[in-house]
DNA sequence: CTACTTACGAAGGAGCGCTTCATTAGTAGC
DNA sequence: GCTACTAATGAAGCGCTCCTTCGTAAGTAG
């Protein structure tokens, strides 16, 4: 059951003040005519959380803008530049970074290449460097943070421990969340890169307004995240979408059949194997379509299985192979056409590499959001 | 984006009054003190709140508890009694219908036999008979009715259209929210059955308390309900948990190991069939264990990729099979344990029958609920 | 019958949002 | 450069909702 606590006129003014807040940072500058329309209030009344979120630094007058008729109104912006959210994407052989405002605006990315078998503080001082990176980009310091979200390959505890990663051997057993609370002394989230990848895309990407999305990170290793009902889907054990781990479902060793198809030159690096089947097939190759043809085989039986539990929207292609969408789309269509209830819409990402930063940026200010209109407490100042 | 209205003094009294109303259903008649202190509100204003709510109907004033010290306080209780839900359940063989208060709770229960092959106008007929039966058993009039939620087996559309029933060949194609509707004049509800059950297991049967579960129906035909984040989740289409449909997760034919099982005597009927071999293998017999064993295996599959894909916090086994499901439940945990990354438990339904029916009240008196508190409106006369 | 406990009811006060209206600071036209 | 027009501003006064306080009422316990 819900909040059973009662209010008196103090929570009334909370409420206008955040749904000001809320009309403020949906829209730019406003006026205060504008938004006394927009939230219902009169204008004094307006005024009034107008003032008080000025004082308590929540909100700032602009310039009023010339050239309009009648007398100048003052006009007013959420202070989105007060603070800022920090998005990691920790991978094998990279460690990314972005900087964003209040609203998600992202200010600043950078990147810290590491390789994949680096030792645990190696990787730790790569994530140092690329937020610190950021911070200068957009001329902030560590004290303007107000929270750290992390994306990684791996599997998770609800807490943020990593229980194990194939991609990185350090990182298994790792109390990750513990270990970036050290380093950074603000809110920090963790969660699987996979589902960051899947709130991008279902908040600035491929999958935009859709409540339900099934991702699927298509690479060398395959990966999946859930949005359900507009909010990342974790699962009680903070395990869900580990499709890949049931044998009939055909996900864990389907790559293979892109890697070792014998269009792929001998003795390429194993990470750009699967590129030269996917370029050969987009040519026409019949070996190396044969081996897509198989790919997709298998990589349908998991998605179908995904997409008959959930009835999704949408289904976003992600990762690596997702370069080649255009090979890959419409055998797999053609496959989940047949299996599927009700046929999703099939999209391919249009984020690529910095998917997974903005997703963390994203959950991140999900989560601030939360914290802010959800709380029972009057209005603080904005430190 | 929520809600961009502010709110004026009526406002809060709204949100006062609707607390108030809260609390009222969460705890049985309480005084004014009570009441005050639970939500936090004077006992002044906690007066004026109540008597609103007494002067619009939603609330009544009960006599005084005797026996106690001081002065008698005055008690009131939520009139959860000026209304009432109805649930269907509408099955191949029967029709089953309860009626329950405002606050779900049950009143009435009745059960009307109907041949699969039926005609609609018959089925429909027993539907009549059904709620007219309920309302007679506890003394009241369709004019009572507020909500009707109605489960059926077959696959819905969001409208409540019926796409097809193979239980109900009558019902495919048909418009069942609309007919039910010039039935009864009042809120209808359309949902699957499994769905439902899954619900009432949920609030009140083996998964109680559980924000994310995966309900297994089984029986001569598979279904599923989700419950995800404490509701049921039917998708973008309405087609959720339609695993069945996929060939590798081996559920289509599952049943067929029981059915057919030799330790069946000749000429029983096919809904009996299973009965004899889940009978026979909980009795030691080895080939009726060995078909359990089948059974089971691909039981398992399907169940693996739901469990894979969501994560949830329980499993529960409901359906005709269930009744055996001493003889199931062992050798389900046992594969899930080898393939499911987290092993949820796994625990068989415990309202039998009428689950169903339970959960279409729950799912009218979550309706209702959504509808009553999350409304812009101020509170209106109770009918 | 008295003391004690608990609730009731009335009075007075503070905060919040509303409406109203005179005032002010711009643009547009002559 | 002056006047008319437009739209926002600021101050005043009202009504509603909740709060605190305090004397009174209706029970039980001894």
């Amino acid at each position: 059951m819900a909040n059973l606590r009662g209010g008196d006129l103090s929570r009334l003014r909370q409420l206008n003040s955040l749904t000001a807040i809320r009309a403020l940072r949906g829209a730019g500058p406003l006026t205060l005519s504008a938004l006394a329309e927009r939230t219902g209030l009169s204008r004094p009344s307006m005024k009034e959380v107008a003032d008080e979120l000025v004082e308590l630094g929540w909100v700032e007058e602009v310039p009023p803008s010339p050239g309009t008729m009648g007398r100048p109104a003052r006009r007013y912006r959420f202070r989105a530049d007060s603070g800022c959210l920090v998005g990691i994407d920790i991978g094998g052989h990279n460690v990314r970074a972005a900087l964003s405002d209040l609203d998600g605006e992202i200010l600043a990315e950078t990147r810290q290449p590491v390789l994949p078998g680096a030792p645990l503080e190696e990787r730790l001082a790569a994530i140092d460097r690329a937020v610190s990176g950021c911070l200068a980009l957009s001329g902030r310091t560590a004290a303007d943070l107000w929270t750290v979200a992390a994306g990684t390959t791996g599997v998770l505890t609800p807490e943020g421990r990593v229980t194990f990663s194939a991609a990185i051997p350090a990182w298994t057993g790792l109390d990750l969340a513990g270990k970036l609370r050290e380093m950074f002394s603000c809110q920090v989230l963790i969660e699987n890169d996979s589902r960051l990848a899947a709130l991008a895309e279902a908040r600035r990407g491929a999958a935009q307004g859709a409540r339900d999305v099934v991702f699927l990170h298509v690479g060398r290793r395959m990966g999946t995240g859930l949005i359900i009902d507009g909010k990342v889907h974790r699962g009680f054990g903070a395990a869900a979408g580990e499709i890949v781990m049931l044998p009939e479902a055909r996900w864990y060793d389907a790559p293979e059949h892109l890697n070792g198809c014998e269009v792929v030159p001998e003795g390429t690096a194993p990470e750009d194997a699967a590129g030269y089947t996917l370029a050969a097939a987009r040519d026409g190759h019949p070996v190396a379509l044969a081996a897509v043809d198989r790919y997709v085989d298998d990589l349908a039986v998991g998605t179908a299985a995904m997409v008959l539990v959930l009835d999704p929207q949408m289904v976003v292609l992600g990762g690596g192979f997702s370069r080649s969408a255009d090979v890959l789309l419409a055998p797999l269509r053609e496959r989940l056409e047949r299996t599927c209830m009700r046929m999703p819409e099939v999209r391919a990402s249009t984020l690529g590499d910095e998917c997974v930063v903005m997703g963390a940026i994203d959950y991140a200010a999900d989560h601030l959001s939360r914290e802010l209109f959800t709380s029972d407490s009057p209005l603080t100042p904005m430190r």
